[in-house]
DNA sequence: CGATAGTTGCTTTTT
DNA sequence: GCAACTATCG
């Protein structure tokens, strides 16, 4: 490595005609690259904001630039931080450098083998928080080995807090409250922070109590939520008692990348802002903070999730001097493609502007089709599926982008009929099934016997004979003395308070927990965890299940024990699996895939098919109401997202009736159908449903703001007028057609159907056997 | 305590 | 339409 700083920290390019003709004393890494591109990977001092659009090579410019400052700027992996958006984007990215500094050694020279990035500080958020938040843990009142508890165990949590407060759990979904807490958490909202009007009605009020308790509650037993491994990082950094780890961390990273800088949070920005040293200049005035942040305003797609456009947006501000470089040229899409994609883009109002452009063809146009039914569009993709293929296309090159994980189950049914093979990415990662989770669950009460939530999940699985009053009463003993779960269970084996039968098998349990917990030292790791889950019986539960997933989940128990030889200690494989472990990486066979659109960030496939544009869906009804303009606009950039996801072919298609909750509902095309340039697209649409062509035949008028939301009545039973119940109203129901209820008389179901035009007509009634 | 029958709410999107 | 939850009874 040489340090030759200077030779690239000033833009060797005065114009673009420049660049092809001054490759030769460049580095060959840099060629190729067009001239944003070659700055964005050059400007190494001073903050830096990559605004680059869909498809214009971010990722090969992030991966450049972290080469690129390793060998001029003689920085070790582990002074440079590196945040991507997920697990797998930060595994790809340490592929790619180290395949990229390895071409370099054997260029000069050396034996072209990658470099080891032992201690390289390359993950997402969490997994970087978490790893500094383990060396300073004791600062925020943790033991280093504190677990990771998840959303689940989290709503748990809340819900027994809830409980104990005699909050009526049923009123206040502990699921929303614990969002509404992790909202706060992402916000760097503290209860200290808070007061109780900021809970306003939720749990009567008492959300922030609620909130402070969990955070004691958490602290107990030693474990942290996903929203923690920040805030506890964010809360150590700007203590002023502990600036000398603020400056440490500081020194350290000489220099930091961020990639989908649009999708962070506040709590996400804090930290970053403090570690990068935000506005901290030399005693020659020039910025101490060599950050690179990377992403497309246009493509912010985790409002919902606490992220903030704004701090894209804000770049400049907070990092004074801040350069920024657009890329513009989008290497990936036709021009047809693209030019839909921008139409519908700028119907945003909020954004940073940027012009794609392409030296691509213009190549085909996008196939918009509308469909009776979503079972008829399933078809229709299937059909244009099975067509690509017979015109030779691998199935890998075509994906399905949907808005909600639910549509994927049309497409699956079609294509299991079609006998096209697929794979849904997404649905539950492989920690969150409830045989890891179990697995897991045994782990972690042998590796911190603290862990109440852990143990509450196992201790009746498989099942023993303790019931909920059982645990209720061990629970009630744990609090009044102020113990945990665990030490609450060998005291009361030692008294009389337990029936003799739940007292020998919870003793049983515990002997059984504490021979474990011996062997933790001495016995090989995946030696111990199967002797733990043949001991308690947790395999043979499986076993004995007739289920047809039963075998599938013994394989996966038998991977997780697999997985665990990889790692030196439990407590360290423990948070692999909470924060890094993917459902299994991506096979080389040959399958379309299906995902939601959200999924689909960050990748690009070359047909893609965005079904269920309509309104309601797409954009999502709940968004608008909860979001407005904002929430639309998130929806749209969303679309925005699907379309240049394609290379070559996009597909977009809607159907005028669709099954929801099992009933029937019909719809309306999206806006975003509208809002596809005519010249750009091809439309059809099945005769006899919205007219000829496109979607503005169809009168809308009215029906856009019409409510949605089902309601219940209170009163179910259904009396004639002389008060004679002759049956039971299962549900009232509006939507934007009209509304309707569905009645049980004699073992059968009437559904009875209103419309909205004053007098209640019924346009239809049927009746099926309940 | 556990099985079963009855009831409710869910469908955004994810680290 | 269905999974997940609650209430009730043996």
């Amino acid at each position: 490595m040489h340090n030759a700083e200077s030779q690239y920290s000033e833009p060797a390019v005065e114009d673009q005609s420049d660049m092809n003709t001054d490759m030769s004393d460049a580095p060959s890494y840099l060629s190729g690259l067009n001239p944003p591109q070659r700055d964005a990977v050059e400007t190494v001092d001073g903050p830096l904001l990559v605004l680059a659009g869909a498809g214009t090579g971010k990722t090969r410019v992030l991966t450049t630039r972290l080469a690129h400052i390793l060998v001029t700027a003689q920085a070790w992996p582990s002074q440079i931080l590196t945040v991507t958006f997920t697990n797998k984007a930060a595994q790809e990215m340490k592929d790619r450098v180290r395949r990229l500094l390895g071409e370099m050694s054997q260029e000069n020279g050396g034996d072209g083998q990658p470099p080891s990035v032992d201690g390289w500080w390359l993950g997402t958020f969490h997994a970087l928080g978490a790893r500094m938040l383990r060396k300073h843990a004791d600062l925020v009142g943790l033991n280093s080995n504190f677990t990771i508890i998840d959303t689940d165990d989290q709503v748990r949590l809340i819900k027994q807090l809830m409980e104990d407060a005699q909050i009526d759990t049923r009123k206040w979904a502990p699921k929303a409250m614990a969002g509404k807490i992790s909202e706060w958490k992402d916000k760097v909202r503290l209860p200290s922070d808070l007061t109780p009007r900021d809970a306003g009605e939720m749990a009567n009020g008492q959300l922030v109590t609620i909130y402070r308790q969990y955070q004691e509650r958490l602290k107990i037993l030693n474990a942290c939520d996903f929203g923690d491994l920040l805030l506890h990082v964010i809360t150590i950094l700007r203590d002023p008692k502990n600036a000398h780890i603020l400056a440490e961390y500081q020194n350290r990273f000489k220099y930091i990348l961020v990639d989908e800088y649009q999708d962070t949070n506040t709590a996400q920005y804090m930290w970053l802002r403090l570690l990068a040293r935000a506005g901290d200049r030399d005693a020659d005035g020039n910025s101490l903070s060599n950050i690179c942040c990377v992403g497309d305003d246009d493509q912010s797609i985790y409002g919902w999730r606490g992220a903030e456009v704004g701090n894209i947006l804000r770049f400049e501000k907070d990092f004074p001097g801040a350069k920024i470089i657009r890329l513009e040229q989008n290497y990936r899409s036709t021009g047809h493609i693209l030019a839909a994609a921008s139409s519908v883009i700028a119907n945003n109002q909020d954004r940073m502007g940027k012009t794609l452009w392409s030296d691509h063809a213009d190549g085909e146009k996008i196939l918009v089709r509308g469909l009776w039914d979503g079972e008829a569009e399933a078809r229709w993709v299937g059909e244009e599926i099975e067509q690509l293929q017979h015109k030779g296309w691998d199935l890998n090159r075509i994906a399905v982008l949907v808005r909600a994980g639910f549509q994927t189950r049309e497409f699956e049914e079609r294509f299991i009929q079609l006998g096209v093979p697929y794979r849904v990415i997404g649905g539950p990662r492989f920690y969150e099934r409830m045989e890891i989770r179990d697995a897991l669950a045994y782990l972690r009460v042998v590796a911190q016997p603290a862990d109440d939530l852990a143990l509450e999940r196992i201790i009746n699985t498989p099942k023993r004979g303790i019931g909920n009053s059982t645990v209720k009463t061990l629970y009630t003993f744990a609090r009044s003395k102020g113990i945990s779960l665990y030490d609450s269970i060998l005291t009361l084996c030692d008294s009389d308070e337990l029936r003799p039968k739940v007292r020998s098998t919870l003793t049983a349990l515990t002997n059984d927990f504490e021979r474990w917990r011996s062997l933790l030292d001495t016995a090989e790791q995946t030696e111990l965890a199967s002797m733990i889950l043949e001991d308690s019986g947790y395999i043979q539960m499986w076993q004995a299940d007739k289920s047809p997933e039963a075998p599938g989940r013994l394989e996966n128990l038998r991977e997780l024990i697999t997985g665990l030889s990889a790692f030196e200690t439990l407590p360290e494989f423990l948070e692999h699996v909470s924060l890094v472990l993917e459902t299994q990486d991506t096979q080389q066979t040959d399958l379309v895939t299906i995902m939601t659109l959200h999924g689909a960030k960050g990748l690009e496939f070359d047909a893609v098919f965005l079904p269920g544009w309509e309104e309601g869906l797409f954009p999502s009804q709940r968004t608008m109401d909860e979001n407005g303009l904002k929430g639309l606009e998130e929806e749209r950039r969303l679309a925005y997202v699907g379309i240049t996801r394609a290379r070559q072919r996009s597909y977009v298609s809607f159907a005028a009736n669709r099954r929801m909750y099992g009933k029937w509902i019909n719809a309306v095309p999206s806006r975003f159908v509208d809002e596809l340039p005519e010249d750009h697209i091809s439309a059809t649409t099945d005769p006899g449903l919205y007219g000829p062509g496109r979607s503005s035949h169809w009168d809308s008028s009215g029906l856009a703001a019409a409510a949605r939301t089902q309601e219940r009545s209170r009163e179910r039973k259904v009396m004639s007028s002389d008060g004679e119940v002759f049956g039971v109203k299962d549900r009232v129901f509006h939507d934007k057609f009209g509304y309707g209820t569905i009645i049980h008389i004699d073992g059968h179901k009437l559904d009875i159907n209103f419309d909205h035009t004053g007098k209640k007509r019924v346009m239809d009634s049927f009746v099926t056997k309940a």
